[in-house]
DNA sequence: TCATCACCTGGAGA
DNA sequence: ATCTCCAGGTGAT
């Protein structure tokens, strides 16, 4: 019986799951959707302007149980070991849907700057605590917007993407209530019916937003982990680009591999190979 | 079902 | 200076 760590913020939020995140001085600030939340390491505060803040760490999780469960071998063990102190967080599922559709074929500091401009053009100013930064547009604004005002947030050939996704949100097509009460591959098959939402993206957003612990994004990253790491374990391991069969296929050897609790396993194995290429987020 | 290719943009390296 | 390549993919042939 292993003790489990608190939360750890910097590794965290270095994890690969959120873009609008800065640190000052030894707080974190950042925007969720329509809150600003303040993020304290020692002594420990997590407040949010709209004391919303339930579980943003999931410590509704029983994480002693998760991490044995998904504890497989002495790779995840020791990504585990390494980062005791990691978390997924529970996002905001509009803010998380539109970050992860802007990250396609785009590099970090991209995505956050295409969200900061978003944020700044049609979020709204909110104070709290003596900071003063606009949070995430509504969908409703957002359905509504100008292509020109969204191609003007540098967002690129994502501009039609951001767009659409925000209509289907504003039209009820996308219904995040719902999609957090189905299962796995119903929210999945229903995230990718949107333009610019493939299985990575879907994945990312239904682990980070929507409680599905199950979804393993594979990106760049995971790729080279699994071919680093568990080639002899899965069939469909290849260093070539992961087509959208493939995916599906390779995902199903994770689920059946790591369990229900796969995502989990994912954030530490990226965090532990993002560390050793010393690669930052935020 | 699979292989190619283009794609906005900004930064890094040749 | 200019070019090429790449970055947490996806969509269209």
């Amino acid at each position: 019986m292993r003790k489990i760590s608190t939360v750890n913020i910097e590794t965290t939020i270095n994890s690969g799951q959120v873009f609008l995140w800065n640190k000052i001085g030894d707080k974190w600030i950042g925007v969720d959707g329509q809150d600003i939340i303040i993020l304290n390491q020692s002594p420990f505060s997590a407040r949010s302007s709209s004391n919303g803040i339930n579980n943003f760490f999931r410590e509704d999780d029983d994480l002693k149980k998760i991490l044995s469960n998904i504890s497989r071998d002495k790779i995840v063990a020791r990504a585990v070991k390494q980062s005791p102190g990691l978390r997924l967080m529970r996002q905001d599922p509009f803010q998380c849907y539109i970050s992860f559709i802007c990250s396609s074929n785009s590099s970090i500091q991209n995505i956050k700057s295409m969200l900061e401009n978003l944020c700044k053009k049609f979020g709204t100013r909110q104070e709290f605590k003596g900071y003063e930064l606009p949070t995430f547009p509504k969908a409703e604004i957002l359905a509504k917007a100008s292509m020109k005002d969204l191609t003007e947030c540098r967002l690129g050939f994502r501009a039609k993407y951001v767009k659409e996704a925000s209509q289907a949100v504003d039209s009820g097509k996308i219904d995040f209530a719902q999609l957090k009460k189905i299962d796995y591959q119903t929210a999945i098959d229903s995230l990718k019916n949107i333009l610019g939402i493939g299985n990575k993206v879907a994945d990312c957003i239904a682990l980070f937003s929507l409680d599905k612990m199950e979804a393993f994004p594979i990106d760049r990253w995971t790729q080279r982990i699994l071919l680093k790491y568990y080639k002899k374990f899965f069939d469909n391991v290849t260093e070539k680009p992961v087509t959208e069969k493939k995916y599906e296929k390779l995902h199903e050897e994770i689920v059946k591999y790591f369990g229900p609790y796969a995502g989990y396993a994912q954030q530490f194995l990226f965090k532990m190979e993002r560390d050793l290429n010393e690669k930052k987020w935020l």
